[in-house]
DNA sequence: ATAAATTTTTAGACTTGTCTAATATTTTTC
DNA sequence: GAAAAATATTAGACAAGTCTAAAAATTTAT
């Protein structure tokens, strides 16, 4: 039985890991985790003996096969909650992660379950990231970053990468939403920025933002 | 912000409290809590230092109009979310206090508030427990203990004092459930058990029995 | 390829909530 | 109303998880 912190570094080892997939740095431990470097050593340790991850100093972590299956499993349970707060409890995309964040904690496998039958196996939490099953497994979607695409070229949002309630926030405000069809108008070599249209209008949208927003491409 | 331990505390002292409303004694909340005396005095001074309790040295202890507001918040979330469990998750009255021990603690109060409107907002829980509403306000049901009632005399059973898994189980067994009439055919003075009738058919229930199911009198 | 900068680890300390053992207070009993 | 029993508190210790400051290893830059 692990403890939330424990829990915790899994999920973020997890993360780092399947961003660049390399071993994972103490320092980008730390940062994500909000605690200082020496607390992670610490804690990378802890893990090490309890054998969730796979460390040798100065090299960095990564999971081992028992660290990831429960990595996904606070995973799944943490996107799960997010669609029930947004399907069935009116919240917000924006308002959910903070409390999704304290009921992947629970421990019951069979709440899990019911919770995920209630839902109706949902693949998808309200970010568009994918939710595991029973099992660990889910399918990864065919995206890219709207950064990518060229002039002319459209898609469907599918995901953020980003989901801070601010850039939520921000893309609420533009009626940018999951399921929306964007075309690329004009990109802007000066400053990296794209001239998008959807809904019969037309955006300026930041590298910042083309860079956090997820399209499944059309063709 | 409190802890985890502390709202176990406060609502340990409520419950105690409302079962034999004098002062709760410090031995009494360690047998509840399942800690030792030393700790308990440990935590009774740091809720006082908060003002969430009264407490005088050998004298025990009682909630502050503080923290007898937080402990009603701590059991309004337990209830609603057992109520949550069994009614949309399919869960058994026997299975749900574990889990809604974990549950009770998740810091939101629009997530407490939106449950209690997907639930529609329920009056008990499913152990006949009153669930309190936003204001800590709640129904005191017309009820008396099953043992109390004479021969001849019948009643609905609204609640459960003990709801321990072998108690509710025990009941599931008898096909005893919330909304039952029941019938006291006789009591045996001896050991104090009890003969009902109910659905057509005669039982003998345990003083032990007895004195744990609670029973809405007729007239 | 060495010096400087960065990253990581170690050592020792603090907080929370718990424990055991010893002591103090209150209650019960005779 | 004293002695015995029960209850409660204090003192000191420990585990988990964190911190700061200092030391060690690695990486980068010249």
């Amino acid at each position: 039985m692990l403890s939330l912190a424990e829990e915790n570094y899994l999920k973020a080892i997890y993360h780092l890991h399947h961003e660049n997939s390399k071993a994972v740095s103490t320092n980008d431990l730390s940062s994500i985790l909000e605690t200082k470097a020496s607390s992670v050593t610490d804690m990378l340790k802890k893990l090490a003996d309890k054998n969730l991850v796979v460390y040798k100093k100065y090299q960095g972590v990564k999971l081992s096969d028992r660290g990831e299956t429960t990595a996904l499993k606070v995973i799944r349970k943490h996107r799960l909650w997010e669609v029930f707060l947004v399907e069935k409890l009116n919240f917000n995309w924006d308002e959910v992660h903070e409390i999704a964040e304290q009921l992947e904690h629970i421990q019951s496998e069979k709440l899990t379950d019911e919770l995920d039958r209630f839902l109706d196996y949902p693949k998808r939490d309200p970010h568009g990231d994918p939710i595991p099953n029973k099992d660990g497994q889910f399918a990864v979607a065919n995206k890219t970053m709207l950064s990518e695409l060229e002039i002319g070229e459209s898609g469907v949002c599918v995901g953020v990468k980003d989901s801070s309630p601010a850039f939520l926030n921000y893309l609420d405000k533009q009626a940018i939403a999951l399921g929306k069809t964007l075309i690329v108008k004009e990109k802007e070599s000066f400053d990296q920025s794209m001239l998008v249209a959807y809904d019969d209008k037309a955006l300026r949208l930041s590298e910042q933002a083309t860079q956090n927003l997820y399209i499944k491409p059309n063709s």
